[in-house]
DNA sequence: TTGACGTATAACCGCAGGGATATATGTTCG
DNA sequence: CGAACATATATCCCTGCGGTTATACGTCAA
């Protein structure tokens, strides 16, 4: 599911967004997205159902913050494949050895 | 590019088959992947241009293999995110340290 | 050379999903 | 209360893309 929430351009510069810049309203999101409001809602809706942001009620107004907490599934899996390609070398490594004897 | 290449379940699926087990051809990954060789190939297509896979042609056969080195962006991206986290998650500390002097 | 095989490409289809506009919901202020 | 504001939801449109079948291309074997 992250790889699908993050894929899209305009939902991934807002999450970054969150991330560099902390808390922020939808207002200030949409400001600088470059579609429309009613999309960054959308957008906003799809990254909390993920985990990756929160929302904030405060009057009128809702503010989002970046959840990183989120993004750890996404380390783990990074690793794996890279802890598979190695373990993979390793035993190439081995193999050559015991060739080379 | 990486995220919406890693999207698709089916793709990801390919790839983390070719990180577990190494090279493998088109036919080996079609009779596991659930859909047809055509689509296999396409898919192969999309993650060759992100740089995931590499091809190698042998007679007749196709084999592809994971290239590890393409997901350094993804592990950058990411720890770049959390470094933004946690640089705000430090000033906020820097905050209330002052604000409990 | 001819036919079987392995893979890639072509052409097409259906639908998920990102976008816009319009409107509903909730909140503050006069 | 009523109007302006901030956001969410509803509805619709349209493109992209993942899937299929059909077929082309290259390779091996007889």
């Amino acid at each position: 599911m992250l790889f699908r929430t993050l894929a899209d351009p305009t939902r991934r510069a807002i999450f970054e967004r969150l991330c560099r810049q902390g808390e922020q309203t939808v207002g200030a999101l949409t400001s600088q997205s470059g579609v429309s409001q009613p999309a960054v809602s959308k957008h906003l809706g799809v990254l909390k159902q993920a985990g990756l942001v929160r929302d904030r009620h405060e009057g009128r107004q809702t503010h989002y913050s970046a959840q990183l907490g989120a993004l750890a599934p996404l380390m783990d899996w990074t690793r794996e494949m890279a802890g598979f390609w190695e373990a993979r070398f390793d035993d190439l490594e081995d193999l050559l050895k015991r060739m080379d004897q």
